[in-house]
DNA sequence: TAGAGTAATGGCACTCGGTGCCGAATGGAA
DNA sequence: TTCCATTCGGCACCGAGTGCCATTACTCTA
């Protein structure tokens, strides 16, 4: 489950500058699986999709898929966590007067924005992750590493161990808002992600004033 | 992976007024077997603990196990989903006039609140929950009840609907105030679950201080 | 052009979680 | 004792995931 250290060199591209001397080509890509497989889901359901019906619907042997994907609870999840070195980037592009939660939230909102032209592709993809139950329980272990970004990033700005209860909450509340906007969106498909995502932080915030605070 | 509702009958005690009429005693409990497993898994680890391991040390068939728990997964859950009709009750307990995130607050921590008696047994529940891969993510969809608890509280409160996006959000970041605290609390003996979990609450809130909330 | 080396493939067998089925065992009530 | 309800647990089966390994396809070099 926990994958591997192998996968993220595997996974996630040749790694730029190998050599790649020799050997067999590989005769599909994660790319094409997943479109593959994205069919099937669609057309069956993500459970009554066996690991079998993909492979034989791409071509290739069952064992060759998983040295595609992990599981196959990780197939919708693309290139996530090549994304979160972005994220990592970001967090730290704007400005260090720029207040803690503003800067959080903007990097939140931008770390989602996609092309237009991808949105039917991401709502679909979201869709499985937030809707299909072992998707959901599977989310969790992904989530994980995002989190991670977003507590180091907290955790320098308010000069604190990155597992210190601080950074770690404020990690956590903001995968909240995420979910929760994601969740808004794929119910109304007119809804903007990024509008969204802004005002379930400030509805947030909002809902804390008055609380005490000391 | 999405209990049933037959579970919700069959596990969760006789229901009260059940007449039980005649029939075959249970051979075991839920209680005695988590025991048996807790004892595995300390010893040898959760993944290396089979549920043929766990029915062979409680003297009971590898299909009486799945009739006492849905999965190997929900072991450590004990009776989670009973605990969430005393949440829902507490919530509405809380005068009308106390602020929201108040009684959010206070009621995150009464939830959380266990005999000290049962203290150790309640950490390495936790524990496991917080900290085995395959518990993090299960652990997903039994939050998902406890979320909806709270959201349905906050919806009453804000007199929106229960999907909306200020109840989800705020049921959202309760919950990763509660795991965020758990995970500060296991890592250090010492500190007070209940101490902590406030403290992460206003410290979210601080958090927020400055944010633009329009 | 014939290797030699390298990397991907995919079949096979296996483990483990989980389920449907069904006969056997158990205990209360008539 | 008989009937009924309920639990037990074996058996066969499915699907995900893994270790092993011979085979295939490709590149580079002698």
């Amino acid at each position: 489950m926990a994958l591997g250290a192998e996968w993220k060199a595997r996974l996630y591209g040749n790694d730029s500058a190998t050599p790649a001397r020799g050997g067999r080509k590989p005769v599909t890509s994660r790319a094409e699986l997943e479109h593959v497989a994205f069919d099937l889901f669609a057309a069956q359901g993500f459970e009554a999709t066996t690991v079998d019906d993909i492979a034989r619907a791409a071509g290739i042997g069952r064992r060759t898929f998983f040295r595609y994907f992990p599981s196959k609870n990780d197939i919708p999840w693309g290139a996530f966590d090549e994304q979160l070195d972005q994220l990592r980037t970001d967090l730290r592009a704007y400005p260090v007067d720029q207040p803690l939660m503003d800067v959080v939230r903007a990097a939140l909102v931008d770390f989602n924005r996609v092309p237009a032209a991808e949105v039917p592709w991401h709502r679909r993809r979201m869709a499985l992750i937030l809707q299909v139950p072992a998707l959901q329980a599977h989310s969790t272990l992904r989530y994980a590493n995002w989190r991670q970004v977003v507590a180091e990033f907290v955790a320098e700005r308010l000069d604190q161990p990155v597992d210190a209860l601080g950074p770690q909450t404020i990690a956590y509340a903001t995968l909240g808002v995420a979910l929760a906007s994601y969740e808004q969106w794929l119910r109304d498909e007119s809804q903007d992600l990024a509008a969204l995502m802004a005002a379930a932080m400030t509805g947030l915030a909002e809902s804390f004033t008055g609380v005490r605070t000391t």
